[in-house]
DNA sequence: ATGCATTGTGCAAAAAAGTCACAAATTATG
DNA sequence: CATAATTTGTGACTTTTTTGCACAATGCAT
C-alpha cells in the first residue's frame, strides 16, 4: 500500500486559492502571507506536473485541470474537517451496517421495517459505502461487501453468489433478444469492473468485435433507475434487480450469468460478542437465505 | 469560510499508523523514522485533544476515538490520492449533471431513457452529490441543488418549491393520523437539517415536548426505501416521493408542508454557450414543469 | 499618468520535521 | 530465568521546509 499523496500543506493552500480564485484571499483565510500561497501553488504545480492556475487580468484563474482537481480535493478536505470537528462524538447507535450501496438500497433498506417490528429494541444504522477495504478500517459492526472470498481479510459469511444478468425495461427489446441486440444498447452496470460487460459477452458466446470499454460509469443505484426508465441495459446482480423485476419495472434478458464475486457479510473484530450484532447478522442471513436456496431469479420471470 | 483542518502532515502520519496499527510499519511506508511518526501522532493528539492510540502489549492500538477518526480520514486521503493520480484525465463526456442525490434517483434517472430517445446524440453523465457549494467548484455543466435562492451564488432557474410532507407505507398508520401519531414513529428525513422534523411539527400545530434531535440520518435514498418498507415516517420533498406514491409504496400523511428551500438548476459559467447543455437544461425544465404548475402532490392521493 | 490591487521573488528568520542514539517496556526464546 | 528481539518514547541536534518582509512587476481603473 503506497499512495501518491501530494504535499498536503501545499494542497491546502491550493484548495483555498482555488476556492477563492485569489491568492490574497486564500492567504487571508489561512492567516499567512500571499507569498506563502504563491510558493505552495507553484511547488504543487511542479510536483504534479500540471498547470493549476493561469494568469488572469487582475489575479489568477483556475485552469480546467485545476478546476477539476479542485472539485475533487475540496470534498476530501471538507470530510477531513468535519471528521476533525466532530471527533469523539460517539457513534453510539446500536448496530452499524456498512453495505455495498446497491445492495443496501434494494435489499437491506426495504426490509428494515420488518426488522424493526421484530426487534423494536435494536436500532440499526445503515450506511452505504462501496469501499473495498477491510472492515476494521470502517466504523461498522457488520459489513456487506461484494468481493471474491480470497480478497477479504476476515472470515465471512456467504450471502449470495451474485450472478450478474442483463436487465432492461420490459418492451425495450423484443422477447428472447439476441446477444448482439443486447450489446447494441447503452450498457449500464452494477460493478466497478469496466470489463464486466465484455465478460458477459464472452460468456454469452459473443464473437464480434471487443466492446469498447467505458471509463465512466453511472453509480449503480442511478443506473438501475435509469434502466427502469428505458435508458439502456443493466448488468447487475440478480439479488438487487429482483425487486424491480417483481414490480414489473425490469426484465431479465438472458439466462446466461457472469460472476465477479459474491456478496459476503463480515463482522468487525469482536462484534460477535454483542448480542444485538448477532441478532442483526442472523436477520441478514435469514433475509438473504432465499438467495442461497436456489435459482431465485427465475421465479415469475418468464423470459421474453 | 474557515475550516478547522488539523496539521495535514501529522494527519498523514496518523493515518498510516492507524492503518497499520504500528508506528514502525507506518514509518516504513512513509520512508521516515519511527520517531517522526511518534512525534506527529503525539502532536496530533495534543492538537485534537483526543487520545488516538493506546499502548498495547507489543505496540499500539487505536482507541475507539482513533478508530472512528481513522475511518473518516482514510477515505478522504484515498480520494485525494486518486484525484492526484488521475489529474488531467479529461472528464470529456457530453453534459454532466450534478444533482442532489434523491432528486437524481427519483426524478432524473428514471427519465433518462425518454431523453436518450429524444436526443440520441447527447450523452449525459448523471452524478449524485449533496455538496452545497457553488457549482463552479464542481465538474458539472448543470447542477441541481436544494437551497434557498439567496444562498446560491449564481443565477439559477427554479425547478420546484419542494414542499416537504410526511410519508409512510400505506397501512402503517390509520387514515388521517393525528400529528402525535406521526411524530411517534421513527422519523426519517430527506434533508440535512436536523431540525426539519421539529419545523414540520411546529407547522402542524404540535405543542407537545420538543422532539429530540437526531444527529445521525440515514441518507435520503436509503431512508425513502426504508420508509416504503414500513421502517418509519419520511419527511421528504413531494417531487421525490411522488413516484413512490404513484406506485402505491408510500402515502402522504398530511396536507401540511414545511419548506426548507427549493430545487434549483444552476449552470456552470459559460456552459450555456454549448448547445447540448441548453438542450439538457430545456429538458430538465420541461420534465419538472408539472412541479411548478400547481399542487401536483394531490393527484391520485386521497389522504387516509 | 497615478493610484489600487494582485502576484512573483531574493533573502533572512523562524518553524517544522526528521535523524540518531539511547531508554523503557514487553514478548518470544533458548 | 535470563537473553534476545520488537516496539515505542524522548532529548539533543541537524536538516529541510515554510514563512514574512520588502520590493518588483503587471494590469486595471479613474
Amino acid at each position: 500500500m503506497s499512495r501518491s499523496l501530494p504535499p498536503l500543506n501545499a494542497l491546502r493552500a491550493f484548495e483555498a486559492a482555488g476556492r477563492h480564485e485569489s491568492f490574497s484571499r486564500a492567504a487571508a483565510e489561512l492567516n499567512v502571507s500571499h507569498s506563502a500561497i504563491s510558493r505552495h501553488v507553484r511547488g504543487l504545480e511542479d510536483r504534479l506536473g500540471a498547470q493549476l492556475f493561469a494568469d488572469a487580468a487582475p489575479g489568477v484563474t483556475l485552469t480546467p485541470e485545476g478546476r477539476s482537481y479542485l472539485a475533487r480535493v475540496t470534498p476530501a478536505l471538507d470530510a477531513i474537517a468535519e471528521a476533525t470537528e466532530t471527533i469523539g462524538e460517539a457513534p453510539a447507535g446500536q448496530v452499524v451496517i456498512n453495505s455495498d450501496p446497491i445492495f443496501a438500497l434494494q435489499v437491506v433498506a426495504p426490509a428494515l421495517g420488518a426488522f424493526a417490528q421484530a426487534h423494536p429494541d435494536i436500532e440499526i444504522r445503515l450506511v452505504a459505502s462501496s469501499a473495498l477495504a477491510d472492515i476494521d478500517r470502517y466504523e461498522a459492526d457488520i459489513a456487506i461487501r461484494f468481493a471474491h472470498a480470497g480478497t477479504l481479510a476476515r472470515q465471512n459469511d456467504l450471502i449470495s453468489d451474485a450472478p450478474l444478468f442483463p436487465y432492461a425495461k420490459p418492451g425495450l427489446l423484443p422477447p428472447q433478444p439476441a446477444v448482439q441486440d443486447i450489446l447494441r444498447m447503452r450498457r449500464l452496470r452494477d460493478r466497478r469492473d469496466p470489463a464486466i460487460w465484455q465478460r458477459w459477452a464472452d460468456a454469452a458466446g459473443w464473437t464480434g468485435a471487443p466492446l469498447d470499454v467505458q471509463r465512466w460509469r453511472m453509480r449503480a443505484p442511478l443506473g438501475l433507475e435509469a434502466a427502469c426508465g428505458g435508458y439502456g441495459v443493466y448488468l447487475g446482480s440478480a439479488e438487487c434487480a429482483d425487486r424491480k423485476c417483481t414490480q414489473g419495472d425490469l426484465q431479465r434478458l438472458s439466462d446466461i450469468p457472469v460472476t465477479d464475486g459474491a456478496f459476503r457479510l463480515l463482522l468487525q473484530e469482536g462484534a460477535m460478542r454483542r448480542k444485538p450484532v448477532r441478532h442483526v447478522r442472523e436477520w441478514l442471513l435469514d433475509l438473504t437465505a432465499r438467495f442461497r436456496a436456489g435459482p431465485f431469479w427465475q421465479v415469475g420471470q418468464p423470459l421474453g
